[in-house]
Formats: structure tokens, sequence, C-alpha cells
DNA sequence: TAATTCTTGACTAATTCAATAGAGTTAGTC
DNA sequence: GACTAACTCTATTGAATTAGTCAAGAATTA
């Protein structure tokens, strides 16, 4: 029941990236380095972030990744299906899988796992990387009700 | 985010059990058989769930496995559990993990992961055996309330 | 005693995951 | 226009976990 590292690196990843919101590029090793992700396994991410249409990136001195979009608009449910594929606690229940279930007759746990699947899904879903910002910076200054771009 | 396989066949095994409470033991055969479980390891999940005291056993001719309490006292939580560790999508809101967070103080995902858990815990612990036999009845006959011992 | 069934521990095979490596390409700057 | 910082892409490795197998033994019943 665990998200993988890809997914916990590029979720915290992207937390920071938005916290730099639109304060220009992030080099790949400024987020390696603040978030103790390995750096070349953080390149790998970012492509795939990047890929996704999640992150804009720039080359060359003063270059770095940043949002390609306003941080309110990216949701954790994104990067998460994106590394680790749907929430999803078994592949009968994945509407990615097309594998069949041998026991699906019999089997009373189906609506157990999907109930489950919805749950996640709900949580990560309506999650903003603002809302993870906000939480940040609550626990940074605590009292403080909003996050300063 | 999914169970293991060990999960999903000690989840099943133990509904096929429970479907058959009250009517002496069941062998890991018959099982295994109805649940499309491979034999062999399947042998090494009952163990466990017999030393966990949710099953108990019977050898020799007739011999099996049977539940040591009614299905409504039995919660797929308890063999989630025992099978695939705490729910939790991360170690740092795992409270059987003494790994500490590197980033925890400038990370904004511990409450989202830690909601994920509570979420998912809520599911699986309150769902029971006899809960599972009723979805796994209604499958088979759409319109039935119960289902028989 | 013979057939049946659980018990135990060791072992292996396969898969997945995390991480590393290296050779390139592009963009900015002096 | 050369130098350098930074991104791009593919391949490979190594470790860890997971899934599954095997063989021998002990208990029970008929």
């Amino acid at each position: 029941m665990r998200i993988s590292a890809k997914g916990d690196y590029a979720t915290r990843a992207m937390q920071e990236l938005a916290m730099h919101y639109n304060r220009g590029p992030l080099p790949i090793e400024a987020i390696a380095g603040r978030q103790q992700i390995p750096v070349r396994y953080l390149e790998q991410l970012l492509l795939i972030l990047k890929r996704a249409g999640l992150l804009e990136s720039k080359r060359g001195v003063k270059g770095g990744y940043y949002l390609a979009k306003p941080p309110n608009q990216i949701t954790v449910g994104q990067i998460i299906r994106l590394m680790d594929g749907p929430p999803a606690p078994i592949f009968c229940v994945d509407p990615a899988s097309h594998d069949k279930c041998p026991v699906e007759a019999i089997c009373g746990f189906q609506s157990v796992w999907d109930e489950v699947h919805q749950a996640v899904a709900g949580i990560i879903d309506k999650t903003t990387l603002e809302d993870v910002c906000h939480r940040a910076m609550l626990k940074l200054e605590p009292g403080a009700a909003t996050y300063r771009i």
C-alpha cells in the first residue's frame, strides 16, 4: 500500500518548484539538494513531468525547471498517477488494467477495494500544490495563513 | 499503492473460510481450488493467519482450517495488516516505522499522506468478513439480503 | 497401519525498483 | 564563437522484495 520512491521524490520536487513559482527556473541540483533526492534519478523524473505538460524547462546558464501552470492547477493526483499509475489497491478495480479476475464471480472484495480506490483518489485529486505549499508554510511559521510568492 | 498478492490471497482465503463458517474444517486444497491460489503458497499464509489467532486447524482426515472467531469479529484490516503491514502510503506516516524523514521540517505532504492512511484504515477496519460474504452473496443472487450459514 | 492433512524451514526464480553511467544536445554568456 | 552550465536520452546495474516451490516430518482418523 505504499507509494514508490518515484512518487515521493516527484511530489516533493514539485512542491519545491511550486514554492519557487514565478521566481524563474530552478536548477535540478537546487531541487535535489533541498529535497535530498539523488540528482541523476531526479533528472529522469523531471523529464517525465515535463513530457506530461506539468513542467517547462530552460537550458543554459540560469536555466532550470519551472511549473507550466499555477500551483493551484496541479494536483497531487496528477503527479502520483504519472509516477505510480492509478491509486487502485488491486488490478481488478484499476480502470487501466485489462486483466480479468479469475474469481470475480465469487469475490466479495471488489467493492471493498473500489471504496479504497475512490477514497484515495478523492484525497489526492482534490489536493493541489498550492494546498501543499500552505501546509509546508504552516510548519515553518505556525500561525501564518498564506504563503508569499 | 497496491496490496500484495499475499494480502489478496489471504483475504480471499478468509472469505472462503467465512462462507464455510460452522461447517467444519476446510482443507487447504479446497480453498486453493476455489480461489485459484497456488496451494504451496497458501500453506504459508494460512499458517501466519493461524499464528495470529484468526484461524484454527485440525490435522488428518476431515481436517483443515476454520475461523477462530465469527466472521463479524474479523476485519479486512486485521488480515491486511498481518500480510502487508499498516496501510500507510509512506514510512513517515507509518506508526510502525522508526525511520526519520530527512526533510520533515519543510515537507507539506505529511498531512496529505496521513489523510490517505486514515481513509484507507477507516475502510478496511470497519469491513468485516461478514460484510464481505454479504457482498459476495449479492453477486451470486442479486436481491438476496443475507447469506445462509 | 495406511491415508490424509497440516507444519516447518529452506530454497529458488522472477520481478521490480532505485540508482548510476555516459554520451550527447542546447542555450546563454563573455 | 568558444566555453560552460544545464537539459536529454538510453542503457545498464545492483539490490531488494516478492512470489512461488520443495522436501521431509508430525498429527489425526479410519
